[in-house]
DNA sequence: GATGAATGAGTATTCATTCAT
DNA sequence: GATGAATGAATACTCATTCAT
């Protein structure tokens, strides 16, 4: 039983990376078994089907994204932060993946998408909670709340998935969040010195 | 010379229609001149490869909607009016691709992310003049006008690609909108109309 | 692992008949997987390509004409009749190809030109030692030996394939036979009887 | 009549070189209609098939080289020399195809293949004159001369063919050279003077 | 749990040739 | 003489999936 996890485990691993760095389209159930060793049969063991295996590896991911979100949501800072944190978690962590570009290239827009939507779904609920605690702290003040954090969602999506941004984006991008939530100006502008930070 | 325009318009008009149906993927060439009623030759006698033709399908589709988009910015309509002119007219057409729900399908993202990113690169342009037509006039107040009109982009594809929006979601945008340009509140209030109409 | 290797031979020899008798051009993978009796698929699972499938047909015929010929170095029988021996052991076996003409047909010239430079590459040392033994044994007398030994290969080839020879065309052979070797006159007529009892 | 010659040898001029450079098989009547700058129909009003337009491809530069020959035969010139110059003439004439190495490059063999076919049939007749001569005037002493020709011929276009030569083998050509014809021992050695001169 | 041989529908592309204008 | 639109059989190759052992 525990063997059979792990050797599951291994092989999202492996699906995980490989549709990555080549996109779902492009990486054959032949590549996967190939990488990890195993006979076809092997595979089918433990999957019912490529595109079952998908939903895995996505499922996989955005669990992992949204206990880092989750964490956050606890953390001991300002609220403004909090929001800009769990955004910040949701992007596919420079760290694990810094493969190649990746995400964005066009064989892969099929799986960033399905990723997406399922992550916006689940990280809306979190951000409205933070907004709230905004809002009635008194540093924002707006209604419609859950449309409001979809929106910006959407916006930073745009903003980081593509090839790059100008400052002039960023200074945008501020201050329409800062009017999306009824913040007062130049709250958000942290921003601004995390980007650069990050750079 | 003339006859040979016109097959081929007629086989970029087939794909158009199968492409955005069925997915540019799951239209298979045989699909393609099954349904225009000619041999694999003659489909090769004017497209080199299927992904060429996809090119040239979605230049057409391009060309159409800019050509449109382009219009409405002579029109002696008011600024605000214009605005919302263009973007709807870059949206595909609810008349002439009812077919399924189609555009947003997941076999349909390659297709649609490589037309969005087309259409927005010269929509921009155009909304930038209008833009600043209303800034010149007095009714916007804003910098960074380029970065502004993308972002309004942005908002407005996911608020109507998606599945379906509220009326929150509406309310939102207007309210975003308004604020993006510097605009008098309740200024854009017609949108609202807009859409209940078109419903 | 015996069952895939049996059928994997048994594709390699349906195969090459059928290069044999039509040419590796003129026959498809659909005609090889027909007269198997398999699918597409398991034809693809044996062989990455058709290409490398004829290189693995010339290779086994390759080896089987080599093993004849090694086998004859070391029989017990004069110098000249090995030399003979050896290039008769090379020929395509008359009696396992009799199939049309075939391997000088233009549209297996291909073929033909592949497997003739490999087997002159290999059968190239086993004359040498060959010659070499016939020098030191006196009945030979002559420098150069790789070089001579490539002519006569390229003679006994041309006289071979082609479409039929004449008594006279043996009379030459068997004279400059003799003398590029530095034999004495008429110490290789035994030529003539192997031929006229082997028509 | 003579405008429409004309153009057919110009569609053959481009033929040839095409043939050469690239294949006869990897050669399109598309591409060389393109090169001509005409259209399908046009070439087919030349010629009734591709294999047929190979013929004439083939019979043009036959003719050319066998002209050359002839022209060798009644030179006043010592019969040794005239052999030497005769074989060298039907060699593809390295100034005008120095394309690419082109005739014996794998995809070229067929071509290459029934050119050498029926330029051999050619020129054996014309060589047969000249070592005749030769027998005549006591340089050469030999019978079936055609048969002994034939094997100069294949010996030549050997060694010739393919890729390169050494010192070695073009001793050993001498030699059997002589001996082929019954002349003189280093009766033919200016041939190496000749091939040295050549490189 | 694991194997690997077998499947077969599906895909895009090529190209010599024809023929009405 | 010349055009170019139309043909369609042929081709090599892919790949997710199945199943007896």
């Amino acid at each position: 039983m525990k063997k059979g996890e792990r050797r599951k485990q291994e092989l999202l691993d492996i699906a995980y990376r490989m549709f990555i760095s080549k996109g779902y389209e492009n990486t054959s159930v032949d590549d996967i078994i190939e990488a990890a060793g195993i006979a076809k049969g092997t595979y089918y063991y433990y999957f019912e089907s490529k595109e079952q295996m998908l939903e895995e590896v996505i499922g996989m991911m955005i669990d992992k994204e949204i206990g880092e979100a989750s964490a956050i949501l606890s953390a001991p800072v300002p609220v403004p932060q909090k929001i800009v944190g769990i955004i910040a978690s949701i992007r596919p962590a420079p760290d694990e993946e810094p493969i190649e570009g990746a995400l964005m290239r066009p064989e892969n827009i099929i799986m960033h998408q399905k990723i997406k939507r399922r992550l916006v779904d689940k990280v809306v609920p979190l951000l409205v909670k933070v907004v709230e605690e905004g809002t009635e702290a008194g540093i924002f003040n707006c209604d419609n709340i859950p449309e409001r954090v979809r929106m910006l969602l959407v916006l930073s999506n745009d903003l980081f998935d593509e090839y790059g941004f100008s400052d002039r984006d960023v200074d945008v991008f501020i201050d329409i969040t800062e009017k999306l939530f009824g913040a007062e100006e130049h709250s958000m502008d942290f921003i601004r010195q995390l980007i650069n930070a990050g750079e």
